[in-house]
DNA sequence: GATCCTTTGAAGGTG
DNA sequence: CACCTTCAAAGGATC
């Protein structure tokens, strides 16, 4: 039974019930909801604490921190128990709940608190940093998984507890969870959170997300559950990962495995390339982020070496020419290589600007007065400020103003302004590791 | 409220 | 084939 299929049962469960539903879905009925989630968290906790794994001393109280962390249990593998599941169970498409009616025993399907009890977090030694067996394969976190399977089961599954209707107040099937309680995923963290276009298929875990997964609570417990950056915790989980040996790195493997499997089976029209879009904002940022650190390294011989260093400037940027190292280097990112228009190509500013051709269209006059004025103010900054004590006799003593040479030099000059703020330190120490690289060769 | 940070691994795209 | 990019989880911090 495909999670889709649930889907739409939900959502002509939904237009039958309540046409102009929506006010009821969200809003009031979220909290209504989230009411009714704290009471089933302590029923269950309650449940649990009776025996398995789960009642290693680890009975959550409401109200307190862990009662807290208690009722936003997230989903866990829990692998053993649940060898086929297929991925963290969050995803509205993504578990298989009526193959697996232990975890839908509670409203929260795979979130269910009572389920949570019986995983790592309860289980897990604090001696997180050992990494003993995975507790999820821990004889103890499995007995009381098969004896409360056992309990589960013992019911038909349309009798057992499931969710509120929102709508009517009357308990639905249990496996009538994520898809239809959207504040399931929206009590979530970003990644798992909201319902983001309907139907989004989230990627299988890898090996290290089921370990982080499973480890990152008793990694905050044993740290002391406290202002430890996700961030910075991570780093740690990435490091005991490399720490982890081999066997039980293994069983993880196992577990991204047969989760991209039951994703595979399950879904076998999709493809990762899917996702690629919901974080689109996201991702473009950092794209950019990275571009622009590229771009500085792509510098054009004049933004690299400077207009001190001219003798440094491939012979095409001494021409005013394309310039050979940057072509080489960036080419796809230059909008004046990019497409064959743009400027002459001239060698003279850095690449990050946006638009090298900005000057297109100006008059050659108006150009060559500001190229003079920039050149004049660049020659004024480097003398000040950089340790470079060699000027180009020709553009040093044209410093002050407009010479024959200048005018000459700004023929194809079209991006001049770029270079207007540039800091000599910076140039300078562009220059030491350019002069490293011995890039443009004379 | 959206995005970043930070980790590793899988997958897809590109040259 | 090697390399690059994106996404998966998490949750506090930042914008």
């Amino acid at each position: 039974m495909a999670d889709e299929e649930l889907g739409d049962e939900v959502k002509v469960f939904r237009r039958d019930e309540d046409a102009d539903d929506d006010p009821m879905i969200s809003g009031e009925t979220s909290e209504q909801q989230l009411a009714d989630d704290k009471k089933e968290a302590v029923m269950e906790a309650e449940l649990d604490g009776a025996g398995g794994a789960g009642s290693s001393g680890r009975v959550p109280t409401i109200g307190g921190l862990k009662a807290e962390a208690f009722i936003k249990a997230e989903p866990s593998p829990s692998f053993p128990m649940m060898p086929m599941m297929a991925g963290p169970g969050l995803s509205p498409a993504y578990g298989l709940p009526m193959m697996f009616p232990f975890f839908m025993g509670s409203p929260y399907g795979l979130r269910s608190p009572g389920m949570m009890s019986m995983l790592p977090m309860s289980a897990l030694s604090p001696q997180f940093g050992m990494f003993p067996a995975s507790p999820l394969y821990g004889a103890a976190a499995m007995a009381a998984a098969a004896a409360k399977q056992q309990l589960e089961n013992a019911a038909p599954l349309h009798m057992r507890a499931g969710p509120l209707n929102p709508l009517n107040q009357m308990r639905m099937p249990p496996y009538m969870t994520h898809p239809m309680m959207p504040q399931n995923n929206e009590r979530r963290g970003h990644g798992g959170g909201k319902v983001k276009k309907d139907d989004h298929i989230k990627k299988p875990l890898n090996a290290f997300m089921w370990f982080m997964k499973e480890n990152r609570k008793a990694l905050l417990e044993e740290i002391g559950n406290n202002e430890k950056q996700s961030a910075e915790l991570n780093k740690e989980l990435g490091k005991r990962w490399h720490d982890l040996p081999k066997e039980e790195q293994q069983k993880y493997f196992e577990m991204a495995k047969k989760d991209r499997e039951t994703h595979k089976e399950k879904y076998p029209q999709w493809s990762a390339r899917e996702n690629y879009a919901v974080n689109k904002k996201k991702t473009k940022k950092r794209r950019d982020k990275s571009v622009a650190s590229e771009n500085s390294d792509q510098k054009k011989c004049r933004a690299r070496f400077g207009v001190s260093n001219t003798d440094l400037w491939c012979k095409f940027c001494k021409r005013k020419k394309k310039c050979e190292y940057a072509t080489d280097r960036s080419g796809s990112d230059m909008t004046d290589t990019q497409d064959g228009r743009g400027t002459s190509g001239a060698c003279s500013s850095s690449s990050e600007s946006p638009s090298p051709t900005g000057n297109n269209g100006i008059p050659l006059a108006t150009q060559q007065q500001h190229q003079a004025a920039l050149m004049h103010s660049m020659l004024m900054q480097m003398h000040l400020g950089s340790t470079s004590t060699h000027v180009p006799s020709p553009i040093a003593s044209s410093s002050a103003g407009r010479s024959p040479l200048d005018a000459n030099a700004s023929d194809s000059e079209s991006d001049v302004d770029e270079d207007e703020d540039i800091d000599p330190t910076i140039l300078q120490q562009t220059r030491e590791v350019i002069m490293q690289e011995s890039v443009c060769t004379l």
